[in-house]
RNA sequence: GGGCCCGUGGCGGAAUCGGCAGACGCGGCGGACUUAAAAUCCGCUUGGGAGAAAUCUCAGUGAGGGUUCGAGUCCCUCCGGGCCCA
């Protein structure tokens, strides 16, 4: 029995009252109890107490990265939905794995080493055991024996060698999966493989045909013994998933640091306002690129969010389309300009459909030709204009280039080949083409494309149609095919009319413009006899030939007006627009969208291509396929994902198990003498230089080392060697945590083949709960390093979480001002009910729901109201608040209400002077039935995830007990036990309590401890439905009576009810009853008049 | 600008499959207990109208339209808010 010392000065207070004091007494016992018995420890299969018989389930938080402010309110409320589904599991006969960890490198920690000297682990050590503190304090039930850090040596350990495993593999195109490095090298020794003079793989027999100008054929590829040792080693570092690149970043030398874009303000560091240069910087990249379809063909197969699964998509973003090489028109004696440049420019576009109207081409500032142009300038290049602009442009940050309105640029005085018209289109130098998309490189079709269009217009470049819509496609067919006789001053205006609206209202296509013309034709000159064509014209059977006259006229009329606005009422002025494909120039707008293929045909090489009249999808795949036949170019996909930048210039994250030659040689690190563990430096102040400088570059005794005391086995052990001083960024321990909580003091595995085939079997996580932020970058990169490791054959299940939630965002209630500012909660002040003004000012404020944050003083320390109401009622007001995925206000007025509902609860089962339980001796049925209905209630509604209805279900079962009870005691021994178990996920503490005081037997019987140990109560479905139901009886839809029928009673049965009720026959008198509707259990609907 | 999501009492929300809108909580109002207050307990609480009352009646889920016997739920247009991409 606890010892609870009166909680309350008053004397009228109860001794045992379910209050404050009482919880804040109960919940710190209970917690000790089941740390000190290991009542939440799992053990693995093979372990002492593993149960072989039950299933698993393993569900998961999102694991914090343990800030220095401490818990937010935002933490608890996913941690608890696990918590309730992880204790309902358990009870209901399933092996739970649940573990909290923390991810705990990152920046912060680093900023506060800087500002302070301390020691980042030092601080983060702090951080995490304050965290660890406050959220024992709700009682949640985790292993914390299986508790990790990614900061431990035994965790990044396991990092490391994960990525060891990504450099140790590449991603083989032809079975679209990782494989060791090793099996390629037996490859190319082989044969099988050979290398392009583009450095691809060209697999012998299965390989596409490549481009004729800048491939070569397969046989032209060199195979492995004709490659130096240099390149032999360039070609294998070319394929490995962990590879070094070149990527632009935002370099500030004041600040000695990388800076994100949105740290970038016009140029200058947000902090401090220092230039900032953009850099071309080596650094290690991993290639997600290369999982591309499998990231996105995995999406169909995980039961998540569909919005998250979209936003995943998106980041990936697959586009059809093809490359296509446009030959430069070099034009020069000279042998080593033609030896400077290469011989065709290759772009990719989702619209080859369009490349008749490709008028000229645009490359990106940072593209090769550019720097070769600079160095051998053709005649026409005004070198010093496109020397300065390409500087500008490549230290300004692609959003901002893309998000420039007026169009920027410089002719490179190069000119290129349109493949399929020969004709001679001019090279321009453009910011708004990006080097990271296809290769830097566009065919400008200013007709159909916004930007090419702003850019033809300024730079006075040709712009040609190439596709019009239906109704534009007429108007040309219509200008190349008007006889004479309608060409005349106004004859032509009204046949053209009459055909776009019949073109358009019977939805026709150009291979129909000739009968259509044909048609109007002959309508108009009254050649046929006229009802049946009218109808025919309109598409549905008008009411009389007088209104398919005026409708006809009035569609006549707007198409002539159309026409007008166009053209005016010249014909000639049409005829000549059509011909010259300058009806888009004309306009002024391109069109981007789909429609019929125009000016699209030309015979190249004897090969004929003709796209016109074909629909935009139709047009795609011919011309592509052309395309291809002729070596112009192929079919491609491409993607808007960019292979992953892994490289930190910080101290607090992961070193690389990698060391450099002398001569800039990378080798790995053996496994066996990971971890490579983070030296200690003097100081974290980044260095202020011209290059990016790794912090890490400070520890010189540690970088510079042999291969021997290195652990890189490839070397000799005496040779010198220098360590990776860049560290690995924040996501990389997120990416595999939830692999090691199955087996966290494995140090043989990063996971056993056992505990990871059980716990995460073929299906992995089976629920993930946890913020929508991380939709895309967590969630993306922690699937992609899954995959690998399944295609390496280190898990067994392709996605690594089946089940995934999002949490909403818990917000508070604010002030906003008339301006729409928002002021803080502390300068509010009520004048009167529900109007508030500001103190001070007076200025009247509005209440709106904003974030928490600081400076609003609207943040909520989870400690402090724990200490007001206890954990229990903290975590049953969270998930009260509202559908756990909706973003909702935190409002502290309305804990009561679910602090109440224990008290209720409790003083139901204790005696509140006494603290001995009140039991009845006989069941009341009624509560009886409330309670088996309750129980089948939250069960339903734990498994849907909606814990709020779960407890308002709860709510009322204490509703009618209480009501039902007057002041003698209502619940028997067994319904008391039973009630407690169903509290016992939502409120653990709670629960035990009662159990305790209920004897410690739990409702089947058992003696157990804890309720954790106990069962999930059963229900009786035959109490789940009443004999009798009332039912509504509606006259057209309004309910004019209720009805009590048997529950079982069809649909024959209550309609003839119904209609024979007193208060529903009189309203019938008179009516014929033309319908009944009749669905059992629910209602009855007559329609009578 | 494009894509996606959401608009229900004074507030948070419920209505799981197209079937009685507003469960449950907060707040408010009234009552019991109390010298009093707090706490606790009981009752009422979408709006309008009628009635002494039980109750009856009309309207009602951002606005307008549509599908349906029946729409908070499905479709279209618009307004407002949010998120993502540009």
């Amino acid at each position: 029995m606890t010892e609870t010392a009166s909680p309350n000065p008053s004397s009228t207070t109860p001794a045992h009252r379910y209050n404050a004091a009482l919880a804040n007494a109960i919940e710190p016992k209970w917690q000790k109890l089941w740390l000190d018995a290991g009542v939440h420890h799992r053990p693995n299969p093979g372990e002492r107490g593993f149960d072989a018989s039950r299933p698993k389930f393993y569900v998961l938080d999102m694991f914090p990265y343990p800030s220095g402010a401490g818990l937010h309110v935002g933490h608890p409320e996913g941690y608890t939905a696990t918590d309730i589904l992880g204790r309902y599991k358990k009870m209901a006969g399933h092996n739970v794995l649940h573990v909290m960890g923390w991810d705990a490198f990152g920046l912060p920690a680093e900023q506060h080493a800087i500002n302070t000297g301390e020691h980042p682990a030092t601080f983060t050590r702090g951080t995490i055991d304050t965290f660890r503190r406050q959220l024992q304090r709700f009682g949640f039930a985790y292993d914390w024996s299986r508790e990790v850090a990614t900061i431990d040596e035994a965790f990044y350990r396991w990092t490391q060698w994960i990525f060891l495993k990504l450099y140790g593999s590449w991603f083989d195109p032809w079975q679209k999966k990782a494989r060791p490095i090793a099996e390629l090298i037996g490859e190319l020794e082989n044969g099988d493989l050979r290398i392009a003079s583009d450095g691809e793989l060209v697999h012998v027999g299965r390989t596409a045909k490549t481009l004729n100008a800048l491939g070569g054929e397969p046989g032209t590829a060199r195979r492995w013994h004709e490659l130096s040792k240099d390149e032999q080693r360039a070609t294998i570092d070319d394929q490995r998933l962990a590879f070094v690149g070149e990527q632009t970043v935002n370099w500030c030398p004041k600040l000695g640091t990388v800076l994100a874009n949105e740290e970038v303000i016009d140029g200058r560091s947000e902090r401090g306002s220092h230039p900032v240069f953009r850099k071309p910087l080596k650094q290690w990249m991993l290639r997600i690129t290369a999982y591309a379809d499998r990231l996105l063909e995995g999406l169909e197969t995980v039961d998540w969010p569909e919005d998250t699964r979209s936003k995943q998509r998106h980041w990936i973003g697959k586009s059809e389309g093809a490359e296509v090489d446009f030959a430069l028109d070099i034009d020069t004696d000279d042998p080593e300009i033609d030896a400077d440049l290469p011989p065709a420019l290759r772009v990719f576009t989702t619209r080859p459909d369009t490349i008749f109207g490709a008028t000229f081409m645009v490359i990106a500032p940072e593209h090769p030709v550019v720097d070769a142009v600079l160095r051998t300038p053709r005649p026409q290049t005004p070198v010093e204009e496109l020397r300065a602009y390409a500087e500008k442009a490549r230290n300004t940050a692609d959003v901002d280039r893309q998000a420039a309105k007026e169009k920027t640029g410089v002719f490179t005085g190069l000119h290129a080949i349109n493949p399929v018209t020969g004709d001679r289109v001019p090279v321009y130098v453009a910011d708004y083409v990006l080097m990271g998309y296809g290769y830097g490189a566009i065919m400008a079709v200013p007709a159909h494309d916004e930007r090419d269009f702003a850019f033809a217009e300024k730079f006075g470049l040709a712009i040609r149609d190439v596709v019009y819509p239906v109704a534009i496609s007429a108007m040309a067919y219509y200008a190349a095919n008007a006889t004479s006789d309608e060409t005349g001053d106004e004859g032509w205006l009204p046949t053209l009319a009459d055909m776009l609206g019949y073109v358009t209202s019977n939805d026709l296509t150009p291979k129909d413009f000739e009968h259509a013309l044909t048609h109007v034709r002959k309508n108009r000159r009254g050649e046929k006899p006229v009802p049946e064509e009218r109808q025919e014209l309109v598409g549905a059977s008008p009411a009389d030939l007088a209104d398919t006259e005026r409708w006809r006229g009035a569609v006549r009329g707007q198409w002539i007006d159309t026409i007008e606005s166009l053209f005016g009422r010249s014909f000639e002025t049409m005829r000549e627009t059509f011909a010259s494909g300058a009806y888009y120039a004309r306009q002024g707008q391109p069109y981007d969208g789909n429609g019929y293929a125009a000016n699209s045909t030309a015979t190249v090489e004897g090969s004929t291509v003709l796209l016109d009249g074909m629909p935009t999808s139709k047009a795609k795949a011919t011309i592509t396929d052309w395309l291809d036949q002729t070596g112009i170019g192929r079919r491609r996909t491409n993607f808007k994902l960019r292979d992953w930048l892994f490289s930190r210039q910080r101290y607090w994250g992961e070193p690389f198990p990698i060391v450099f030659t002398e001569n800039g040689d990378h080798y790995p690190i053996d496994a066996d003498a990971l971890p490579v563990k983070l030296p200690d430096i003097a100081d974290y102040e980044p260095a202020v230089s011209e290059d990016p400088q790794p912090l890490l570059a400070k520890a010189t005794d540690w970088v510079r080392t042999t291969a021997g005391e290195a652990g890189c086995s490839a070397l000799d052990p005496a040779t010198v060697v220098y360590r990776e001083t860049n560290t690995m960024p924040g996501w990389a321990g997120s990416c595999w945590y939830y692999l090691r909580y199955a087996d966290p003091h494995n140090d043989a595995a990063l996971v056993s083949k056992e505990a990871q085939a059980y716990w995460l079997g073929d299906r992995g996580v089976d629920l993930y709960i946890g913020g929508s932020e991380h939709a895309v970058l967590h969630l993306l990169y922690a699937r992609f390093w899954h995959m690998v490791l399944y295609d390496l054959g280190y898990v067994d299940s392709p996605e690594p979480f089946r089940k995934l939630f999002h949490q909403g965002l818990i917000t508070a209630f604010s002030f906003q001002r008339p301006d729409k500012t928002l002021a803080p909660n502390d300068t509010a002040e009520e004048v009167a009910e529900g109007q508030y003004v500001e103190k001070g000012t007076g200025v009247k404020l509005t209440p709106v729901v904003a974030k928490m944050s600081k400076t609003l003083k609207n943040v909520v320390n989870p400690d402090d109201i724990i200490a007001e109401f206890g954990a229990d009622t903290f975590r049953l007001y969270e998930m009260y608040m509202g559908p756990l995925e909706a973003s909702k206000p935190w409002n502290t007025r309305d804990i009561m209400g679910l602090h109440r509902f224990l008290q209720r609860l409790w003083r139901l089962v204790i005696d509140e002077e006494t603290g001995e339980p009140r039991l009845a001796s006989a069941a009341d049925a009624g509560v009886d039935k409330q309670l088996h209905r309750t129980i089948a209630k939250v069960e339903n509604d734990i498994e849907r995830l909606s814990f709020n209805t779960a407890i308002a279900a709860m709510i009322e079962l204490v509703n009618l007990a209480t009501t039902k009870a007057g002041s003698v005691p209502i619940f028997t021994q067994q319904q008391a036990r039973r009630v407690a178990a169903t509290l016992a996920p939502f409120a653990p503490h709670t629960a035990d309590e009662l159990h305790e005081r209920l004897g410690g037997v739990d409702h089947v019987g058992q003696q157990v401890q804890t309720l954790y140990n106990s069962a999930w109560p059963k229900y009786d479905e035959g109490q789940l439905v009443d004999d009798e139901v009332e039912i509504a009886v509606q006259l057209a839809g309004k309910v004019k009576a209720r009805i009590t029928v048997p529950a079982d009673a069809d649909a024959k049965k209550l309609e003839a009810i119904a209609l024979e009720h007193p208060e529903i026959k009189p309203l019938l008198e008179g009516k014929t009853v033309r319908k009944v509707i009749a669905v059992p259990g629910r209602l009855v609907n007559i329609v009578a008049n």
